[in-house]
DNA sequence: TTGCGTGCAAAGGTTTTGCATGGCA
DNA sequence: TGCCATGCAAAACCTTTGCACGCAA
């Protein structure tokens, strides 16, 4: 059904090396090109990761200024469909917003907004700690 | 410092009847085009629209599957820059969340995860009551 | 008349697709 | 051997830009 390749595991590799990242095809294509002697095609890149995201092993985003997609690793243990995510829009890092709270949140906008929240296609911008101190 | 024309009170008008939704360049221009005699360019419309973007008139967004730019039409008294948006993936519109459990939400993000929420670029996505009893 | 607004065509960037070739199982 | 994976080039889209002309004030 699937074949296991060298590129692929590559790409894969690269993705969980980021994974408090959401990162873009270009940067995994010039990142591989540079630092492993092979040579990989973005069309490569762009049907392996449609495939990752189909199977839910990784979460489609676009970038902020709308321009490219980008595509999150979802981590083993980590129930990134059912949790929020929080980006920074200085540093780029994703927060995983995993807490009582935020389910009581999907619970009050179901129940007085009548709106059930997707949490892996919706995404919070905003700013870091890290970031605001700087 | 800026001129009123024809062209840019159709487009402002086409947002504000569509103001429950965001809209593309691309409807912006196919609907004027059909229903008023005048040709209208898709440059033309970018170009205002950014304009509206940078005035805070209109809050740009990209659409879910992250191909478009989309445009959602700030109302006059809507404080859309201060609560978050949930948008239907079905039916596309656009829901304001304006109330005191969503205040509660930026305080909680902000004193537990350390993070500054930025309204006018987030964007939950769901289901709406509507869509999800069809 | 001055300077902004517009159309057109071209360019730029990202993503997709068709086809021939390469490589896993 | 049979399929899937890949590279390449072309195409398809969306968006931006330069320039000449049009139009509001």
């Amino acid at each position: 059904m699937s074949y296991s390749t060298k590129k692929r595991s590559m790409i894969l590799e690269y993705l969980k090396e980021h994974s408090d990242n959401d990162v873009s095809v270009k940067e995994i294509e010039e990142s591989l090109n540079k630092h492993s002697g092979e040579c990989i095609n973005v069309s490569t890149i762009y049907r392996y990761l449609d495939k990752l995201a189909i199977e839910g092993m990784v979460l489609k985003h676009t970038s902020e200024n709308g321009k490219q997609s980008t595509f999150q690793y979802v981590q083993e243990n980590a129930q990134c469909h059912n949790h929020l995510h929080m980006k920074c829009s200085k540093c780029g890092r994703i927060y995983h917003i995993d807490c009582g709270f935020m389910d009581e949140l999907k619970e009050h906008i179901y129940r007085h907004h009548h709106f059930t929240i997707e949490c892996k296609t919706s995404m919070l911008y905003g700013i870091c700690e890290h970031c605001k101190n700087e």
